[in-house]
DNA sequence: GATGAATGAGGGTTCATTCAT
DNA sequence: TATGAATGAACCCTCATTCAT
């Protein structure tokens, strides 16, 4: 059970996984769909994971750490200060949905769909993303770009919330879209950070 | 095959169905458990409704018709200014949740499920939902209150967005949950209204 | 559960019963399609059968009653030696199947699909149907116009298998039919009366 | 999905097929009886047959491809005129039903069951089994031995049908058979070859 | 490690039959 | 008699998982 030999036949398998799940469904998708793409047999997915909700669970961390670990580059090598960060992080995680449609599928939809995931597994690499952008919300508070009124986790699950259901929305309307990808970013941050009223009569 | 002679029935039915799909999820669900829950025979489901899935989306579609006309209500007793109806607004989609936990999982969590439901029947009822909010933004938009830049669509699925995602987190820590709910909603409209830079240097 | 008020009901039901059966087959039909169709509700069906098995043996006596019927009228009528009553008969066999093509799909294929029918009731109305013809064959062996040598309840047998098996495959080619209804009942009986050596060097 | 492994399995399954089919019918048959005669677990079936209907008939041809084959064996040995070698034929076919009564009952009672295998499957292998009939008909009519003026389909058909109709009866009373197999066929034989008709003057 | 044939529990759905009205 | 809503037993088939090779 501990991690097999070849890492290179588990990632063909994750890769087979992400697939099949976000064109099916976690549910509807069978295992040996998944081991038939990934040109390994049923068995071996055992081999590497535990169970089918362990692939998913899985799959999700993976591709979570890639994603983490892009955005601590990304705002690294940016710099600059706490505003331009969470914009240019909102930005990122936009454009990483339009680079890989069956990924964002698989974090707006499909990552609901495991029971253990979503009711007893408050997961790591999900709340690792989170930390990230809340540690720049709490920078900027402290440093005063951004006011103190509001519990910075509120900041970040809006946040998150927001660009997530935006995502679910462009996953799904795919063919049809009517809403640009890049432009949408640039709206959801400007309402975050700007708000909604107009001028500066704040209630 | 259509509508049978008793509505009452029928909302037991629906009211067994939100019990069991919010305790064991959609798809761990069974129609059996919803029957006996119900108090009617397995079979009986069906002539109620043609299918699990079609429980759900029906399900899903009484309980937005509740919702809905019952914020329209409040909205129209209310009036005052756009602002202060969105406001009151995102209070009470909060507190609906609050109420009725069970609703706040189905629409957060088991709505998202059905691979039907979300991707092959563009619910109407959670267009109209929208349709409520968004209005309230454009009339901002229209009388000066609320600022043009920005999509009202998008204004809009990030609201939803932010106050689904807030909830999602609410349920599933409803426990040990350490945010107030009624604070939780003041939080993120302040956030929306207002934005989360400082003061009224602008970027 | 005594034959109830109303006959013209009581064969409504059947000629419903009969157009399913003969359009789905026995076990595929649906006792309320035929209620339906019969233009009455699925429980009055039970106040006239016993069940469903019932409905299709009932079924099939009411029709072999009037073909009986009809048989010994046409035979009497008809008088004449006994070889050209047998002709006769086979001809009209095969064109009451002709006239009612749901009726020949009811005897040579629904009615061997009950269970009861076939292994535990040894239909009276169809033995009838056979000791009519039989009656006929042992006259002709008494009066020496047929030979003795074979055993008459074979000889019946034969016709009869043979001339249902003929209507099975007229009826299942019913579209592109390439025999003849009528050449075929000719063909039949020539074949039983005269064999199917060439001249009279019998073995 | 296509044949696997083990035909002795495969084989395994057909046998219990029959067994239960001819037992309790295929309407009332339950496929996990059949599994359970056979040894293996219920989803075993669906790895050597699609479903159920395709039991059925996937058994049907199985069994005509060794009734044929031996047919043909049988009548290549026997050589001879064509008359000794349809007689031969009608015996060899109610022999075979002597010896498998179940496989007797298959042919007679459940192969017409399956609207499928009835209706949609005009089975090349039954056909086949006319065809051989059918070309010692031909053979005979082109030789002389035979007379010309009836269609050899129809002769074939009747034949067939006639023993069809004779082995369901002896099939059906199987316990109080009052009439000898070997007999019959001899009766069947003689008939059709001869006719019923007393001496040389034909109609 | 890898395989894939075999397993068998599980559940959605159907539909003949009943019975309160 | 007639109705038709309700019943609930019955069953085919799926598919995650196992394990002998």
């Amino acid at each position: 059970m501990a991690k097999p030999k070849k890492p290179e036949k588990r990632q063909r398998i994750l890769k087979a996984a992400l697939n099949v799940f976000a064109e099916r469904g976690f549910y509807n998708a069978k295992v040996s769909e998944v081991a038939r793409r990934a040109g390994v047999a049923d068995g071996t997915i055992y081999l590497y994971f535990k169970n089918k909700d362990d692939l998913l669970i899985k799959l999700f961390e993976d591709r979570m750490d890639r994603i983490n670990k892009r955005l601590r580059i990304e705002l690294e090598i940016l710099g600059g200060d706490v505003i331009t960060r969470i914009r240019r992080m909102m930005e990122l995680h936009i454009r990483l949905a339009e680079d890989d449609p069956q990924l964002a599928e698989l974090i707006t939809v499909e990552a609901r769909q495991s029971t253990k995931f979503i009711k007893e597994y408050n997961n790591p690499r999900f709340l690792e993303y989170l930390s990230i952008l809340r540690s720049l919300v709490e920078e900027g508070q402290r440093n005063g770009e951004l006011r103190n009124g509001i519990d910075s986790r509120i900041v970040v699950r809006a946040i998150f919330g927001a660009l997530d259901e935006l995502l679910l929305t462009l996953t799904l309307t795919a063919k049809s879209r009517s809403i640009d990808f890049k432009e949408a970013a640039g709206h959801i941050s400007d309402l975050f950070i700007n708000g909604i009223v107009k001028s500066k009569e704040k209630k």
